[in-house]
DNA sequence: TATACCGTTACGTTGCGTGACCGTTG
DNA sequence: ACAACGGTCACGCAACGTAACGGTAT
């Protein structure tokens, strides 16, 4: 008559599983306009353009129970709305997706890079202003320093849940590793691409900066510093500020033996002082 | 000593449950470095960029079992095959969702239509071409046919599991019309809007076509299209092909009665033919 | 001593997938 | 009579959230 479909027709149509059918009816989010004497489901074809559209929500995220409470309440108006804040909702989404694709991205270079023969160089890099956000990590270290980490962060990247950040890393004073106190870590930072407050971070000037890499656990860390202490005498550098360490590879190793660290530290000419 | 933070801690840094720490520590998949005697969990600040690669990974839809798949196998080939599928795979998603998007906007403008004013005109409108993947809809209608239909969408839109379209509807062959056999529908159409495969669509030509609205249950549409057959001998002109059939806001009603169908039919000139 | 942690155990949730078992249709 | 449907249980799942209960750190 007006061409309905069985359960297993509608659910081919629209590619799910029969089950998916069964659920909705269940729950009452999508039920068939008609039932058969013998209990069967009968779907009409003119349902279709509603169950795509449902189905498009649940691919959003919405729950069901979302998605009955709007169905409970039908009007133009309140359809309209759904659908503007969805619109904006995909914004968001396609968003965070692409910041995610450019970490990705980062951490594919990164890698690269710990594989790299640049590995075993020791060179100096013109770098520009970057913003991080600081915790202390002294023994009175307490959970509100990390509760404010990431309450910045959120505050500064202006991203609602999470960010994956990928350059995370820890903080040596020059004055320690002068002293030889190479693992008296005084930060932990975490880089912020776009900063909305610049005012609340802390800025890495940008520069010249003296970078290297250490291959192998931490044991291997004072030999690095030591030779990029050798290094600046050579160049006649003086180091100023902090010294930052990030592993490149965490994800990819098997052992530690083929960790990499880098270690970047801004330096003066100390012939300009001198000079002075 | 190597600041090591508490489970409250580390959750917090990182915006995620203490239970999710629990149960990735459970499942194997992110564990503390250290666990104290009194069996407290410890972790280290060095374990944040692992974490939060995992949190974006589940982001993007790995299940944990993927994740310790991979894990089980860490080295640098694998994490960077990893890393380039994902971005491809991200490079997807962000299609999907302008897709969607564009379907929200199409519903959202089709709604602003069925409670324009428009809605009482009968006009003329200039379309252009279109495809479509059309389903018999005769009582021997078979299954075989919304499989078909389903695959074919699959082949011609590239999209690999579903789209969600919004131009869903019913054809109407003229000769039906001119006989008074409004409800003997020929096909169920789908809308394609990028065509891989032209040939095997069927096309529904640019031209010109009467275009008008009928609003309430599926009984007024013959009186609609007694209005288009006036309409057209008023105008002379003559109905070409098929009647398209489409509801406009079956979502946004509570009955029947607010239901707006939009119907659109290809018409000549008559006079053009006289004259031949 | 109080309270804010920690641990383990355990049950609930969502949205189905996957049978099992039995009736129906062609 | 047969396969290929349909129906209703019913159990299982992933990835946690949310107590509950008792120990621990400060």
């Amino acid at each position: 008559m007006k061409s309905l479909l069985t359960i297993k027709e509608f659910a081919m149509l629209h590619n799910v599983n029969t089950r998916t059918l069964h659920y909705y009816d269940e729950v009452n989010v999508f039920s068939p306009t008609e039932t058969g004497a013998n209990d069967y489901r009968y779907y009409s074809y003119l349902q279709s353009p509603e169950f795509e559209m449902i189905l498009a929500f649940r691919e959003l995220g919405m729950s069901i129970n979302e998605i009955k409470q709007y169905q409970s309440n039908r009007s133009n108006g309140t359809f309209s709305l759904l659908l503007k804040s969805k619109q904006s909702e995909v914004d968001d989404k396609i968003r965070q997706l692409k910041q995610i694709k450019a970490v990705l991205k980062e951490k594919e270079d990164q890698l690269n890079l710990a594989n790299s023969e640049r590995l075993h160089e020791i060179e100096i890099v013109s770098l520009k202003d970057e913003y991080l956000i600081l915790t202390k990590m002294y023994e009175d270290y307490h959970q509100k320093d990390a509760y404010n980490m990431i309450q910045q962060i959120e505050q500064q990247s202006g991203e609602t849940k999470r960010l994956f950040n990928t350059s995370y890393g820890s903080m040596l004073s020059e004055k320690n590793i002068m002293m030889g106190n190479f693992e008296d870590y005084e930060y932990l930072f975490a880089k912020i691409k776009n900063p909305k407050f610049k005012k609340k971070l802390f800025l890495k000037p940008k520069g010249d900066y003296i970078r290297t890499y250490c291959k192998g656990d931490w044991g291997n860390i004072p030999k690095t510093y030591h030779k990029i202490l050798d290094f600046a005498k050579e160049h006649n550098l003086r180091l100023a500020g902090y010294a930052y360490e990030q592993g490149l590879n965490e994800m990819a190793i098997s052992s530690m033996e083929e960790y990499v660290t880098q270690i970047t530290i801004k330096c003066d000419k100390a012939d300009f002082y001198a000079l002075i």
